[in-house]
Parts: structure tokens; C-alpha cells; sequence
DNA sequence: CCCGCTTTGTGAATGTATGCACGAGTGCAT
DNA sequence: ATGCACTCGTGCATACATTCACAAAGCGGG
């Protein structure tokens, strides 16, 4: 008599993979819309701008959704792509920093709609408060637990100026947010357990430069990409 | 009689460190700031939220400019890695569409200080143009190629709808450009040789909401992170 | 001048990601 | 039924990235 595993308690997923599934996710969507049912994975690389076989095997860590010699539903792995990144329900975000990028961010009608309604703007300055912002009123910061709890909030936005990015990200965490998304120049120290991702404009445009500026020795190369790139001729 | 290789023509330095070198340089000028002179790999690598042997092969690509038993001169290390970016010279950048995201963009100061300074912004919306943002009075798209030309652009921001994004590429390659940041929630296709760089909210706060997802399953793990990660207690 | 302390620079080991190539299913036509 | 065309799933080779661990190099004190 003999064991054998009962079950996969929790695939784990490649990081790249992970990178890459909102992309495939996006693409399907915009294929749904069009009434494509099914799709081959050379279809959706050709979309996403990768190799198949990276396709097949990003998908592969779904489980085995293809039908060999046809493809992918579309609808279903739409679906399965959902319930792995864990977009079944919304995730409400807190935006902490009412500055320029702050109202954009919150008056930015994508957030909502892609599952990420902006459950609160909040901003240290008093002169912010009250103020209304795509259709949120901005609180004061001392308010963000209170949001946090209130409305099941996961996820911050530390939309601050760099000085104040630390403090932002110390209050979200003692609020009892989990993520982060950073768009200050700035390395948050956070305590182990916080997902923390960045995204800072500044950094993009000097690797931009650098390859720029290498254009300018030695004959052209490959293409620059964060994640999903692409070469091809337009 | 044999030959050796008479000088390196080019440094190729390894993608992961050119997406890092703009961070280490944003804190060594920070330090500078406060009149840091000297900095180790690990006080680097501290601030930056990495591994100090990792620091070290970073800098190293840039040549042997540490000093045993010392550390780094941060002076000279600001300018070696500006070099190597390519920061030894203004990039101006021009940035198409002017809506809400375009606005925050041109109207952020920091893109100016830091190297890039806005060389113009168009839309293909005639009602936007003419209104002045950060400075910049909004131009219509077809005068695209002669800010190009004549403010000698390398770099083009794509800011517009999801279903402008893919001409706006088209415009700007075809008017010169050769680098491209791309905001529209779109996979650009464009010619082999041109760079491309991606920033996504969307996709960012779904690779949150995986991580998220994640941890309500079995015990806490790793910190996400995207280039230099950190996880550290506050 | 030598010794011990510090920190760099890098070979080697490990870990992660990519892409090829092919076996194994599936559907359709005959 | 059988064969053919197509496409998935994946083992394997390769490339890239990270981390360790240590010799080599510089500094300061005695």
C-alpha cells in the first residue's frame, strides 16, 4: 500500500509568470469583446509580444486548460486567470498623497473599473481635506485606519512627495495594509510580509537613456522590455 | 607575434543592473546632498534594499572604481554611473496626449530636474490644444515631427487611450523617435531597434492582489518586488 | 615596516527564466 | 477507420541573475 500526494495545496508560481499574467489577461478580455472564442498560443503570443512556448508554459501553471490542436477558450481561461491573480472581488485601494499624481491616480477612471475602486484619498495637509476628487472627498490622514478597517482595504498607493513616502508607507502598514504600491523615488522599508511594488518615473527614463545612449556606439540591438516586449516591424 | 584585444569597445552591462543603477544613483546623490564622501557596498546596498555582493557586480560593470578596505567615493561613483547612463546631457522628451495622465506628467516638475525636460505635448483633440500645462502650451499632433526635429527628441511618452496608444507609437517612430514610455494599458508594436518601456497601474495592482490572494492561503512569503525589493523591520 | 582590520572584486555554485524540439492528444476529412 | 494537420504540454539545454565565499588590496597604528 502506498501514498501518493492527495492534492497540490498551492501551485507556486513563477514571478515572471506572474508578471505576465495580467497581461495575457487584458488581451483575452479585448478578444471576448470581439467575440473570439478560442485562441492558440501562438495567437496570444503574437499579442503579447512573446514566445509561444513562454505562453504555453505561463499557462501551463493554470493547470492544463489547452485542447491540443485547437487552443485556449478564451472565456474559460479568462476565468481561471481571474481566480489565480485573485480578481474574483474587488480589491478597494486607499491612495495616500492628494498632490498632482494623487488626483490624477483617483480621478483616473481605470482603477475602479478593473476591480480596484478607490476606497479613500487622504492627504496630511489640511488645506487638501474636503476637497473632492473623482467623486471621492479627500480625508485627512489620521482618518486612513479608520478607512482601512471600514472598508476592507488590502492595498495602498503612496502617491507622496519622497520625503513623506516612508511615513505614508509606515501609516498604511500599521493601518493593517498588506501591499503597496509606490510611486515615490524612494526604497520603502517595510517589515517582512509586505508586497511592496514601485513604480517611478524617473528610473524609466534613465534606462531609456542608457540604451539611447548606447544606440549611439555600436550598431543597433535588441529591444528594451520591462516585461512583455516586442520587436516587430510596424 | 600575437594580438591581444587592444581596448573594450563597449561594456555590455547586464539589463538587471541597468534597471538598478538608476536607483543607486538616486541615493548617492541623496547622500551627497548630506555630504556623504564615502559610501560601501553594504551601506549601498542597504539603502538601495539589496544584497551587497550584488552591488558590488553591479558597479563593477562600470570598472574598478572602489577602494579596498575603503568603499566608494560617492562623487566620482554619481559621475560614472551618470556617464554610463548617458545623464551627461539633457534628454528632452516630448509627450503625446494631454489628458489626465499627460497633464499630471508635463505638469510634474521632476521630470525637468532630473534630466528630462518636457520639449513639448500634443493631442490629436483640437479642443486641447492651446491650453498651457507646466509650462508647456499643447501642440496639435501633426506638429509632432517638427518638435522632434527641431528640439533634437529622443524620447517619446505615450499617455492616450488604450486605442490611441498604437498610432501614437506609429507617430513618434515615424517622426524620429527612438525610445518610448509607454502609460496606455496596450502591448505597442514597433520597429526592431526601437526601446520600449511599459508602465501599467492596472498590471501593477494585479500582481498586488496575486500576492495578496496568496496570503490568505499558507503562511507569509517573500516580498514582491520588482527591481530592488526589500524586506526589513520598521 | 609590518600586522591586523576592513572592504573590494570576482570565480564558482546555485537558482531562475527562456526557448527549442518533440511526444502526445484532438479534430476533421476521406 | 485511418491518416493528416494542428497545437498543447513539457523535458532539456542554454542563458541570465543572484549569492556566497575568499583572495587581493588598501589603510592605519604601533
Amino acid at each position: 500500500m502506498e501514498f501518493m500526494p492527495v492534492e497540490r495545496v498551492r501551485r507556486r508560481i513563477p514571478d515572471a509568470t506572474v508578471v505576465r499574467l495580467p497581461i495575457y489577461l487584458r488581451i483575452l478580455v479585448e478578444q471576448a469583446d470581439e467575440e473570439v472564442e478560442w485562441i492558440s498560443s501562438e495567437g496570444l503570443a503574437e499579442l503579447a509580444g512573446v514566445n509561444a512556448a513562454k505562453v504555453r508554459k505561463d499557462l501551463s501553471y493554470l493547470g492544463s486548460y489547452g485542447t491540443r490542436g485547437v487552443g485556449y477558450e478564451v472565456a474559460f481561461l479568462v476565468y481561471q486567470i481571474r481566480r489565480e491573480l485573485g480578481l474574483t472581488h474587488d480589491w478597494p485601494v486607499v491612495i495616500v498623497g492628494a498632490g498632482n499624481l494623487g488626483q490624477a491616480l483617483a480621478g483616473y477612471g481605470g482603477f475602479g473599473e478593473r476591480g480596484f475602486p478607490v476606497a479613500g484619498v487622504v492627504d496630511i495637509e489640511p488645506a487638501k481635506v474636503g476637497s473632492v476628487i473623482g467623486g471621492v472627498r479627500v480625508r485627512h490622514i489620521e482618518d486612513l485606519a479608520q478607512i482601512v478597517h471600514s472598508r476592507r482595504v488590502h492595498i495602498g498607493v503612496v502617491a507622496t512627495p519622497p520625503g513623506a513616502a516612508q511615513d505614508a508607507a509606515d501609516r498604511l502598514v500599521s493601518a493593517g495594509v498588506t501591499s503597496i504600491l509606490n510611486f515615490a523615488p524612494v526604497v520603502l522599508v517595510v517589515p517582512r510580509g509586505i508586497s511592496v511594488r514601485k513604480v517611478d518615473l524617473a528610473v524609466e527614463l534613465q534606462i531609456l537613456s542608457y540604451y539611447e545612449q548606447r544606440r549611439a556606439g555600436v550598431g543597433l540591438h535588441a529591444v528594451t522590455s520591462n516585461d512583455a516586449g516586442r520587436g516587430a516591424s510596424a
